[in-house]
Formats: C-alpha cells, structure tokens, sequence
DNA sequence: CTTGGATATCGATCGCGGTCTATGCCGCGA
DNA sequence: TCGCGGCATAGACCGCGATCGATATCCAAG
C-alpha cells in the first residue's frame, strides 16, 4: 500500500515563523527550527553539491555527475541530496532512469533574511 | 609562562577568501570553511544568545544574564560564548568581575553575503 | 592575605549525523 | 522476460560536539 508522506519543508517552515535573528530574543521554539535550517547548509559536501548543480550546464544535475567531483559514494551523495530536499533547497525530477536536481535558490534567499 | 595564543576569527577568515555559495563550483577548502562558519550558527543555545544579548537594553549581556533564560548551566553558556568569539561573532570586554559580550553584527551580515 | 562571586577550563558522557557496504527498487533496452 | 544501470534505503560504524559536574582562575572588597 501506498501513503502520501507529508514531508516537511523545513526552510519554508522556518521562513514563514521565525523572526529575523537580531531583531528580538527568539523563543526556544524558533531557535531549533532555524538551528535546524542552518544545519543542513552546515556541512562541506552539501555546500559543494548546491555549487556544483549550479554551476552545471542548464543548472541541473544528476547523482551520477555529483559522486566524482566530490569523490564520496552513490548512496552518500543521495543522502545529501535527500536532506536538502526536504529541507526544501533543492527539487527534484525524474526523467527515464536519473533523477535530475536543481537548487531552489529562493529558499536560500529567504533563509539568509533571517540571519539579520 | 604567558603566550600570545592567536585566535583564528573563522567568519573573517572565510569572508575574505570564499566566493558566494552559488557563484560557482567552491572548491574543497572553501566548502570546508564556510561550514565551519556556519555550523557556528547552527545551534539553538548560540543562536538564542545572539539574540538575547541583542534584547539586552544596551545590547550587551554578560555570562550571567544568559544562563538563567537559556535553561543551560554557567560553563556551558562560558563555552557556547568561547565559540561565537573565535568565529568573530561577539566581541568580549572584561568590567570588573564581569564579562560583557556583545553582537558584532557586519560579521553576521558578511556571512549572510556568501549565502547567494 | 583571605574570602566570595563571576567566569574559564577540564574531563567525561552521550546522542547525533556523515560515511560506508550491502541490498532493494525502478525503468530501459535486448 | 531478463539483465543492467541509476538511484534509494537499511544497517553499522565512528568521530564530533553539546552538555554537565568539578575545579581552576581572576577580580574586588574587606
């Protein structure tokens, strides 16, 4: 049997409640999301994936282009590539037998509002 | 015997040598600095300091006025403050018996910066 | 100098997450 | 239908860092 799963955005999530860092004490609440949030950005290889599917032709890329540059195996890439999706910084799209991944760069956006 | 311990400011560092996130592809080291930079950030206590301290009338804040609504005890709150200073984060200025700390806000917005 | 309060440091614990290998799933072509 | 290639998932391992209690350090007052 199939469920629809309602993954959570947790960037939208964040951006749509969380008032900006500086401008007033965050409740512990807010402070997870957005601890949360920054998290996914947090480590080397998910920056270095946003930047190579940016910097790709048609600003698009498959796993498969992603595990030499980064010279980690299939199935971390596509952890990565799972945690920014369902933080909402990357879609994704299946065409024949890959999967192509393109970076939402209006999350980006809006979560560096909330560093202010 | 005293030595001159120089502190690596890390959001400093990174501003000054790291592209923008999405300008194209970061190489290793880069990727590497600028999650250091932001898993400095991506912590609910650190976070809620920066805005606590910002709360403050004056904006500063010493040691003591955090633990209480941070719910965390004094070393900890000593450490979390030990990490926003060698980040370059807050600025440390010793009154008496006191340690007061306040928000270096233009290393927050060069980090904001390389979030493009 | 001694005491007391504010802060920093030390050492230990423990849970989280990044990485891997092994395996399952799916779509395509022969 | 069978095999293969691309990708996802499961499970295990391991290091890092958040937190704490204990203790050291520093400063002011007496």
């Amino acid at each position: 049997m199939r469920v629809n799963i309602h993954v959570v955005k947790t960037i939208a999530t964040v951006t749509a409640t969380c008032p900006p860092l500086l401008a007033g004490a965050l409740d512990p609440g807010d402070a997870e999301n957005l601890a949360r949030a920054l998290r996914v950005l947090a480590d080397p290889a998910r920056l270095r994936i946003l930047s190579l599917i940016q910097a790709q032709p048609g600003r698009e890329a498959c796993v498969c282009h992603l595990t030499e540059p980064l010279r980690l195996t299939q199935p971390t890439v596509s952890h990565h590539l799972k945690v920014l999706l369902d933080a909402g910084l990357v879609e994704r799209e299946q065409r024949g037998s890959w999967a192509y991944f393109r970076v939402l760069d209006e999350q980006l956006g809006a979560l560096r509002e909330l560093l202010t």
